[in-house]
DNA sequence: GCAAAATGGTAACTACGGTTAACATATTCG
DNA sequence: CGAATATGTTAACCGTAGTTACCATTTTGC
């Protein structure tokens, strides 16, 4: 479900067990982007749930906190779309990217914050968190390398990477960019773009 | 010239008039990328020069003032060296754009930290520098959008911005991924796939 | 060579914001 | 119902880091 809409679904139900935490998480999210980790208080963040400051504590130990459950979140999101868009490929590598390319472009536009937040504020967590997070991000795009790889045994492990990270890197430039309100349009573009890095003619 | 022979090289001129602050503000920009404007101190600042604390502030007024010059210094050689890769092209825009794009794929990976920075922590900047500074890149990518249209005339104004702001979002998350230190390699690849997305079938 | 400007060091100030304390209300469930 | 738990509120705390004050030294230009 796409990050608004299921915000949406949030308010509705309520005061429920666990209802007010991931609405805490949501809403983090869209200020960290907006405005930045940094220049975002608790109070802020308690504020746009209707329940101003130390409230959060109760849900959260601290702001750290906060950013780590997200990018966490954001992580498992991504982990589950990678496995659901592999699964009923037969194994062919061919299809499997296409269908992997397919699901990114439109996870990522509808889900902006999430996957803006994963990568631009990982600088805000404590050096050992963000090494175990960014070696998951690594082990997430090795998953695609080694398919890439697959599919164009052509290119070189450094061609393959570059590739893989270029398509990583354009969802979020475009994200951050707010070039269109037209989730459609803009994941249907992104789509054909992704694809054209990743069948780019290789350099000797 | 590269940012890093740039720092070497003024280094070893010892302590003329402006050095200094050209100094500052090199290593600032590896500081900001490397923990971030936020966690980066004054103190930080100061160390990374030889020079402790507060004689920062003989250079600059403040921190944001070392962030501002930053991005703007940044945005300085943007412009510059969008302009001279379009003087001498026979106003052919096929052979500007691709110009564009040679030159764009070395800038970008011979100062990666201006680069970075410029992207990464614009967040820092007060609401109304940070409007300014957008809209002075928002005017450079438009030049690249304009002659995208020109050569291929079937992309919808959203097809070329979105291809545009790919093209500079492949740059940076390669940069940040710190991939390889080949800087050549690097920027070849870079290349290549920059021209791949600028010539992507379009979608209906 | 000397006055003035530039540059630097150390110590102290201060504001901001994350966090905690202390106390209140509402919800749940036996 | 009533005890326990969950959730909130306001006021106060306090560490950090950007900044300023003040004094020392070096560099520059007449």
């Amino acid at each position: 479900m796409a990050e608004y809409d299921e915000l949406e679904s949030l308010i509705s139900q309520g005061r429920k067990h666990g209802v007010r935490k991931r609405i805490i998480l949501l809403q983090a999210a869209r200020l960290f982007v907006e405005k930045g980790y940094a220049d975002t208080g608790i109070d802020d963040i308690g504020a746009a749930v209707g329940v101003s400051g130390p409230a959060v504590y109760r849900h959260f130990p601290g702001k750290q906190a906060i950013l780590l459950a997200l990018i966490e979140l954001s992580l498992e999101r991504l982990r589950e779309g990678t496995q659901a868009a592999l699964v009923d490929q037969d194994r062919e590598p061919q299809k499997a990217l296409i269908a992997l390319v397919d699901w990114f472009s439109r996870f990522s536009v509808e889900n902006p914050d999430l996957t803006l937040v994963m990568q631009a504020e990982l600088l805000g967590l404590p050096e050992q968190d963000r090494r175990r997070l960014k070696r998951q991000i690594r082990q997430l795009s090795e998953a695609w390398v080694g398919l890439l790889i697959e599919v164009r045994p052509e290119l070189s492990d450094l061609a393959a990477r570059i590739a893989v990270t270029s398509v990583m890197g354009m969802a979020t430039s475009v994200l951050a960019a707010r070039l269109s309100s037209d989730t459609r349009a803009l994941s249907v573009h992104l789509r054909a773009q992704m694809l054209a890095v990743l069948h780019a003619p290789a350099e000797p």
